[in-house]
DNA sequence: TTGTAGGCGTTATCAG
DNA sequence: CTGATAACGCCTACAA
C-alpha cells in the first residue's frame, strides 16, 4: 500500500536500484538524476521502510534496553528515567531507536533479550543492571553479541565493555568522611547482594574501616530492596542491636529517605544522633529533613556513555573492550555531623555543595 | 550467519513452508512432522526472524510510545515510569514489544513519530501526553494509524481512541472539598496550559467556584511546569497578590512538593495556614511535611489500559472508538484543613487515607 | 553513471 | 497434509 521505491523509480524514471543509491546519498549518482528522484520522492511522500532495510542489511539501528527485574524498582527509583533519559539522548544523536525489555522473573527476561537477539530486533543490548551471575550476561559473550553494561561485571571484568563509577572508591571516601566526624560505630544499609553496586559498596565501606583499625561486624551490615520501604526495614532491625551505630552508610537516596522517616517516627534525630551517608543524588536527596548528604553518580552519564559506546562497538565491530568510569562527586548537605559521646544536640556540619552536576 | 528455516526444513526434510507452518501451529500439519520439525528447531537451536517476518506480515508486534516534549519532566515526574510500567505490563502479556521515541522539540517528536509509522516499525502508537493543537494527532489521524491517547483529546474527542481520568470531575470534588471546608480565597496552580489536562482540572476548579457563588480572580491562577521547581515560582508568585489564598488546588504532587518548601521557607505553615490539595498520589505525596491530601488516579492503569486497547485496536482494524475511564479517589492526608478566619493554628484534618491502590 | 538480478528470512497462495 | 513459488521492500554485486 505504501508508497515504496519502485514507485519512486517508476516516477523518476529510474531503476529501483538508483533511487536505492539516492537515497544512500551514493556519490555515483549524478546530481541532475538525484535532483530527480528526490523531487519524485517529495511528490509521492516517499518514506524509506525500515524494516525491509534491516532485512536487506542484516542491521536494525535499534538498541535493546533490557530493564531490572524488580519493576517495583524500576518504577519507583529516580535512577531509571534518568538513565533512560541519558540512553535515550545518545541513541537519539546517532539515529537508534530503543527497545525496551522486562519481565517478572528472571526467565522473562533471559526470553526477552533472546527474542531481541535471535529475532534479530536489535544490533546491540544495553543492561541497566549488574548482578551476580547474570545468565544474560553470559548468553550474550558467548554469542559475542554486541552490548554494554550500567555497573561493574561480577566476572569478566577485563572482557565486557562496560559504563560505570568507581563505587568502591566512592564508598571509601564517604567512609572516611564519617570516620573523620569521629563516629566508630558506622552501619551499611545495601541493596541486594546479589547487585554488583551493593557488593562494591559494601567493599569500598569495609575497606575504609579495615584501615582505621575498626573491627567489623556482621548486625551493622543490612540489605534490602532500593526502595524507601527498604531504608525503613533496615533501619529497624539496625536499631535493635545493643549498641546501635551513630553513623551510616546507606547505598541509595530513596532507602536513605526511607531510613529517616522511620528515623522521624522514632524520634531519633538526624544529624544529632545518627549521621546519614546515600547515595544517588537524586532530586528527593535535596528536598528531605534534613537535605542528604549523597554522592552524585550522574546518572544521566552513566547512561548517555552506555548508548554512545554500545553503538561504537555496533559500527565497528573490533572496537577494544573498555571501561568508562563516570565522574562522582560528594555533596554534602546536612544530614551529618561531628560524633558526640553525649549524643547531645551538635552543631550540624555547614552546607558545601558542591558545584552542580552539568 | 544464523539458523533460517531453511535449515530446519532441510534437517527435518520437509519444505521450508512447513515449518513455517509448525511455527504457526498450523492444525492442517500433521504431529508427526510437527514433532520432528520441532526436533529439527531444537537441536538446531532456531529462532525465528522477526524482521523477517515483519516483512512477510506487514506486522511487528512493536508498539511505539511517545513521550513527552520535556526530557526533564520525563526523568523527574514519577508519573512517567509508573505508565511506562502500565504499558509494558499490558504490552507483555500479548508478546508486543515496546520502542519509544523522544525529541527535544515538537518538530523532532513529529519527525520520530513519521520514522516509526511510515518506517514500518511499528504496529500502532501510544501517545503519554495529551496537548492541545499536536501535530502528531493530526497526522495519525489522517493516515488512520491505530494509536490510543493517555489524556483527554483537545479535539474530535469522539473519534481519538483514549485511556484518561475523569479530571474535570476530579477537580470539581477536590475544590468542593476546600469549600467544603470553608475556604473562599482558593487558588489554582496548573501546569502548562498547552496540556489538556491543565485545562480540564482548571475548568473544574472554575466549576466548582462558580457553583458556589465564588468570584473567580485571574491573579489565583497561575501556570507553570510539572516539576517542583514550577511550584515553587508558581507560590511565590502567588504569595505577592494583596489577598493570598488560604487553599491551593495544585495539578501535580511535584509542584505541590515545590509549593510546601517554598511555604515552609516563607515560615507559612502548611495546613495551618494554607490547605494544599494536589494531584497523583505519587509515593513522595506520602513523605513530605506534611503529607499530601492528592488524588490517586491509579497511574499504572491508564499505561495498562492503554496497551491494551491499542493491541485490541491492532488486532481488529474495525474495533471501535474506546473512551477508557480510569477511576480516581481521593486520599486525604494532613495538607487540609478548616479555614479559620482569625488565621491561628486549628486542629488538621484527621487522616482518613483510602484503601490503597492494587 | 545506471540497470539487472538475486538475496535477506518469512509468509501466503495455489497446486497436488 | 505438504511442496513450490511468489511476494514483502530494499540493497548490492555484477553488467552494461
Amino acid at each position: 500500500m505504501a508508497v515504496t521505491i519502485k514507485d519512486v523509480a517508476k516516477l523518476a524514471d529510474v531503476a529501483p536500484s538508483t533511487v536505492s543509491r539516492v537515497i544512500a546519498n551514493n556519490p555515483r549518482i549524478s546530481e541532475k538524476t538525484k535532483r530527480r528522484v528526490r523531487e519524485a520522492m517529495d511528490q509521492l511522500g516517499y518514506h524509506p521502510n525500515f524494516i525491509a532495510r534491516s532485512l536487506a542489511n542484516q542491521t536494525t539501528q535499534v538498541l535493546g534496553l533490557v530493564l531490572p527485574e524488580s519493576t517495583e524498582t524500576f518504577s519507583q527509583n529516580p535512577f531509571f528515567p534518568m538513565v533512560l533519559r541519558g540512553l535515550s539522548e545518545g541513541a537519539h544523536e546517532k539515529h537508534f531507536a530503543l527497545q525496551m525489555t522486562t519481565g517478572q522473573s528472571e526467565d522473562e527476561i533471559y526470553e526477552g533479550v533472546v527474542q531481541m537477539v535471535q529475532g534479530g530486533r536489535v544490533d546491540g543490548i544495553v543492561l541497566l543492571y549488574s548482578k551476580v551471575e547474570d545468565r544474560v550476561i553470559m548468553y550474550l559473550k558467548e554469542r559475542n553479541f554486541p552490548f554494554v553494561l550500567i555497573g561493574k561485571p561480577f566476572k569478566y571484568t577485563e572482557e565486557i565493555t562496560h559504563v560505570d563509577n568507581d563505587n568502591f572508591r566512592a564508598t571509601v571516601e564517604v567512609t572516611n568522611y564519617l570516620l573523620g566526624l569521629g563516629h566508630d560505630r558506622i552501619g551499611f544499609i545495601g541493596g541486594d547482594l546479589d547487585l554488583v553496586v551493593t557488593v562494591e559498596r559494601l567493599l569500598g565501606y569495609e575497606k575504609a574501616l579495615r584501615d582505621s583499625g575498626i573491627e567489623l561486624r556482621n548486625e551493622y551490615v543490612i540489605h534490602e530492596e532500593f526502595l524507601r520501604e527498604g531504608g525503613r526495614e533496615a533501619i529497624n532491625e539496625l536499631m535493635q542491636v545493643n549498641d546501635p551505630p551513630t553513623a551510616l552508610v546507606v547505598a541509595d537516596d530513596l532507602m536513605a529517605l526511607g531510613v529517616l522517616n522511620t528515623l522521624d517516627e522514632m524520634g531519633i534525630s538526624v544529624p544529632d544522633d545518627i549521621s546519614i551517608v546515600s547515595f544517588n543524588n537524586i532530586m528527593l536527596a535535596e528536598m528531605s529533613r534534613p537535605p542528604l548528604t549523597t554522592v552524585d553518580i550522574n546518572i544521566f552519564d552513566l547512561g548517555y556513555e552506555a548508548s554512545k559506546s554500545l553503538i561504537q562497538k555496533i559500527e565497528n565491530p573490533k572496537e577494544p573492550v573498555k571501561r568508562i568510569i563516570v565522574n562522582h562527586n560528594m555533596v554534602k548537605r546536612f544530614s551529618c555531623s561531628q560524633y558526640n559521646a553525649s549524643n547531645k544536640k551538635i552543631k550540624t556540619m555547614a552546607q558545601e555543595t558542591l558545584s552542580p552536576k552539568k
